[in-house]
DNA sequence: GATGAATGAGTGTTCATTCAT
DNA sequence: CATGAATGAACACTCATTCAT
């Protein structure tokens, strides 16, 4: 019964996102999300060794799927702008699509809870974005500047701006969009 | 009868955010809070309708100091980009030295609470920052987008940069800061 | 300050009665009655010794009330039913008016407070109504059986019409008034 | 997993009657009627969604268990004072009996709890002895008044009687109460 | 493997009462 | 005399978790 058991925890990871989201951190209870999943509170506790490894399991897959999509098409042999603009558009549409999966990251490494993650094992999954970072300074195509500056200066503002919560009443549209990738490169190239 | 007590306000307020950014939004009960800031629970209640009031308070409260931060010392004689570097310096100090302040204001506006906050209110505090903004795109001076956009390019990275939840491991020099800032003009200006 | 004093007294008592008929005995705290009455709880607690002294007396104020008004004019020179139809009317018009009296007796009644109260000062002011009975009894007019069944079959059915809560959608005429006298009458006369 | 326990809810109607009648209606807490039932706080809401469910599904078992025992031995073959006089005294031993069930309804249906009842639900219940006044007026044996109104004259006097708190001190003798039946009886005999 | 029953500890909130003014 | 501030204890209810089936 191996399909049963990945249905089930898929429909827990799912449910877990969108309680929290549906009401909060702070009111997602293991009964509610037991209930949103479709199994009992007991049931929970067969995959997951209790509520605090159910929500880092839950932000690590999203950080998982977030990198994942982040670093797709990732091409060495094009450009380094173009690359850049690869991994920010990655992050615009996903996030753009998944503001349920942004806001629990978010809520989530705003909370306590993330002194429990290995941060190392975060940095990894966006090595590739790290890397790039690294090749543009030596290939002095971008400012020498720490990978978390050049970050924060990058990719943190596609993440604000496809954020419905943080950015309200605000439909960005294609060239607009396009216009602040451009931001972003002014803000790092040389 | 007893007159209400200033400090006692003042003491929940600190309490609110000491307790949230110790135990987390979630973890945050009415009776940790009273207990942090000295007082019964049931004191809590004269200074403050409910528990989302006090939140929404503290949350505001917060808002407002750092509104009245960012825009000290805005002088309209000076240049454009002294101006957005005072701005930008003013943030990045005002959150260095109270990330609590900051992680609490980012909790919180990313949980269900958020939603019962009136933005007119705090979009009016951060008034002087919108027309800097705008006086710069009419004086050509920095480029044309949304001014959403420009903040999160140029202020929220700021933000970002001052908090070591985020950028842990991480002390920024004055020289780094410096750069930083470059980072942000770079980005927006013409 | 003679008067202002009771004033106070007066409103207290006319807000425990609305405050109990509008929330329930059960809901009914120290500070929802000193706020209908339009003065601080620690007010009250000049007026009344405690809660259960100002429920107690509350009772007490009813019940010298509903005595008075019962025994209005009884007439000794005139038929014994005369005087009971008189009894019998006094009570349904007054707990037909006061339905908020004759709910906060009944709740009271009904509570362990009844236990607290001196049953001997409640039966002096019904005196003359047990006079009326026993004086029937004497003259062989009703028939010879305890004060409390007679008082059951009469004087508690008129109570028990006149109430809304336990004879809802109900509204009786004049004449189905006159009758129901003449089946209490019926029930007791010899 | 463990399945619903039959008794515990016996033992939770149970607890909260005794309870009432201990403490009262405005001081019986679910932590007491909970603490009287032997079983957790929280166990109290996996039977009842809630205080006023509880409440209500203990009035009406009450009124259940009352109307079932009022209108046993009705028998449509014997004349109509021996029917009604089987329902009245069925009623009498019902709340002689259990004083507590009595007391319990009375204090309900005084509080605002007892608009939240379905009157028509309890009517059904009675429906025998509604049937057997219709049936007595239309064979002219009884007064051609109000269901309410017989109901006033006959059978709460046997609930009053019967109630200790309300009739204290008094004993009443098997001869007592049927000349009280006698009293109601004449009451609505035509 | 899966469940709903069970619970001690906790939730936000209100209580009756006292106290300083 | 009169008050609103202050509180420990209690309120109804939910929590994360375990247990018997």
């Amino acid at each position: 019964m191996r399909t049963k058991d990945e249905e089930k925890q898929e429909a827990l990871f799912e449910a877990t996102v969108r309680t929290v989201n549906k009401v909060g951190f702070a009111s997602s209870s293991v009964a509610k999300i037991a209930k949103q999943a479709g199994v009992s509170p007991a049931t929970l506790y067969i995959y997951y060794k209790n509520k605090e490894d159910l929500l880092i399991s839950t932000y690590l897959n999203i950080k998982r799927r977030l990198s994942e999509v982040a670093c797709r098409d990732i091409d060495e042999t094009l450009p380094l702008r173009d690359n850049f603009r690869q991994v920010w558009f990655n992050l615009f549409w996903f996030t753009s699509r998944h503001p349920d999966y942004f806001q629990f990251a978010e809520q989530f490494s705003n909370s306590p809870y993330n002194d429990r993650i290995n941060q190392k094992t975060v940095d990894k999954m966006f090595a590739p974005v790290a890397d790039l970072i690294r090749r543009g300074i030596e290939m002095k195509v971008i400012k020498n500047m720490d990978v978390e500056i050049i970050t924060a200066f990058v990719f943190y503002p596609a993440i604000i701006l496809s954020n419905p919560r943080l950015c309200r009443n605000f439909d960005m549209s294609e060239h607009q969009i396009d216009q602040s990738f451009q931001l972003a490169w002014d803000a790092i190239k040389l």
